[in-house]
DNA sequence: GTTAGCACTCTAAGTAGTTGAGTGCTAACA
DNA sequence: TGTTAGCACTCAACTACTTAGAGTGCTAAC
């Protein structure tokens, strides 16, 4: 036995009545629901096929039928391929320009939430394979020294080093020049230890103000460990009873609270991208454990300069799924746009 | 009638036992967990005064008593006098050192809600009245120049600012001198609008850098309005079946999802300190509306040159404020004494 | 002032019956 | 052969009713 048309027309109309209402779906509705102007014995009769093909479920004898999440699989798969037809248009900005980064994606995750009515998530963009653009040291105060580090993107990191003597104009000029010479336009990998102790012999006195700047250039470089998330929505996750009961909502809270479990979710969606830069993460799909009985959709977005982010929203398996893809691509473009200037 | 040394012992009774379990606590339990020797009978009439002196209430007839928030408060009261007596010993360090400050009080969130088993949040600290320290214009690329201001307390701000024309190295330090000799050591305050045009005008060709570096340096002191809080343990509110109804679960994760909510608490409790440093909200004596069903309990902190921060627990009314008076005490003292050094 | 006793109240938990949506199966029909 | 009507069956959800028990307020006695 295989799936036909009619099959799937029914599936999709089960799914949708499943999306809208929640709760499980029966051959009447179906047989009303439908133009195909069968029965509900019919429709009786396709649905047992369905639930032997493992598209649909049946909670318990004598009640509707809900999707699977291959059913889901099979629904979200064929959407794709439509929406991938369309031509979307981008009309109105969501979003008002922000001059900061952190702000911009805050309100970035409230305009996801809002719109969707999901829980949703940002993550910063991280900065991978970056190289080192410009070293400054600024003396702050009599033994304090600032040192002002920025990466390819703009990403400027700072640091205070606490220096034991005061350090005079002339050497802190020197240090300077000697940081910029040897580091500028090196990523991460390329500064390696014989590097490090050259730079140190040539600082002599000074090499422990050296030894702080580096480690705070491998600091700014590698950002993953504490890569920003923003979320927004998490009380949305009221609005749909079958994730709303204690148990549940208290581990999905938790990982939206320790962003770190989120950060997986960004990982996975970096490392395997496909064409579309749409994700779709069905039930146990998804990497993240906590969120087995939900969906998640991503998009991948990207700044100038190859820095990639994350955006994505985590509702129930019956998710509007339609309505998700097209808010993630509206902000996709709009975040990859607005950076390209 | 008024509250004597009997009444107290069963208001107090009362309360204790209602920590523990939650329970409407009736007149045997009292009757047999104190050591009054006093009947059902008795401690039922003295539970009846106390009823109409406003200390405890009964949800439903033939129920036992819960304590009002003015019962909770005359304990918390009491309670405080008493801790303010015993000499806190400092022993063991929960934080461990770390060099970022968000890292250090995101940390301190965490622990917080871990020791206490309540929701807990800790706002960055505020930089009041501060000054200017120290303002460095540097070139990153071609056409764009990286502003580093740092204000009293080490606070760090940078900005980016692109420039139409090429700035050769001599404009740049011109600028530096320019703009370090009018503006540091000035507070928001002192910094006017007749100051910024005779600096715009010295600045000729230009004045459009010094804008740009005066409004980040206005954003950069005044830094109020994007208040950092951190927050932790979101999910212990679902440990209280008081608070897990889906409506106020649901408005309490959106109160701390959106810190600007939060923040009042934060601006309440540095405006009206008292003695201790600790306050706590009962009920409805938060700024707070979503923790109405609550009870709050803050502390502030402050850094060296007087940053000051705020730390804070939200649990329900029945929350254990022993210990959670002990541990914001401790966590108190630790942070005033991490930056003292 | 304290206590024992008793009638009363109210919630929570359990039980039983009812309803209705939905199914699977069978037999008849086009 | 595919479609349909009809029917018996199942099961969750709701309602009504009962019961148990915790707790109270009041009164009378100590």
């Amino acid at each position: 036995m295989q799936l036909d048309e009619r099959k799937y027309t029914i599936l999709q109309a089960i799914i949708r009545n499943y999306l809208e209402t929640g709760e499980p779906v029966g051959s009447r509705t179906i047989s009303k629901y439908t133009d195909l102007n069968l029965s509900s014995a019919t429709i009786r009769n396709e649905m047992a096929d369905l639930e032997e093909l493992g598209y649909i479920i049946q909670p318990h004898t004598s009640a509707g039928r809900i999707p699977s999440d291959k059913g889901y699989r099979l629904y979200v798969d064929k959407m794709m391929e439509e929406k991938e037809r369309e031509v979307e248009e981008m009309k109105g900005v969501l979003l008002e320009k922000e001059d900061k980064m952190d702000h911009l994606l805050k309100q970035a995750a409230k305009v996801l939430a809002a719109n969707t009515e999901y829980a949703a998530m940002v993550s910063a963009p991280q900065y991978h394979r970056n190289k080192l653009k410009f070293i400054q040291l600024s003396r702050v105060d009599v033994n304090q020294i600032l040192a002002v580090i920025v990466v390819e993107g703009n990403v400027i990191k700072n640091t205070m080093l606490t220096v034991a003597e005061e350090l005079s104009d002339e050497t802190l000029l020197k240090l300077n020049i000697l940081l910029n010479t040897h580091l500028n336009g090196l990523s991460l990998d390329e500064i390696n230890l014989g590097m490090i102790s050259a730079l140190k012999q040539q600082a002599g006195i000074h090499s422990d103000i050296v030894s702080g700047v580096v480690d705070a250039v491998a600091e700014a470089i590698k950002a993953d460990e504490d890569l920003e998330i923003y979320t927004s929505g998490t009380k949305n996750f009221f609005k749909y009873p079958e994730l709303a009961d204690h148990e549940r909502a208290s581990e999905l809270i938790t990982t939206f609270e320790e962003k770190q479990l989120l950060s997986e979710l960004v990982q996975d969606n970096l490392a395997d991208e496909n064409s579309t830069g749409i994700q779709v993460y069905i039930g146990s799909e998804t990497p993240v454990q906590s969120m087995k009985d939900c969906s998640v959709v991503t998009a991948t977005y990207e700044l100038d300069e190859g820095m990639k982010g994350t955006i994505g929203i985590i509702g129930p398996k019956r998710m509007d799924y339609e309505k998700v893809v097209k808010n993630l691509k509206l902000l996709k473009n709009q975040l990859d746009d607005l950076y390209k200037k």
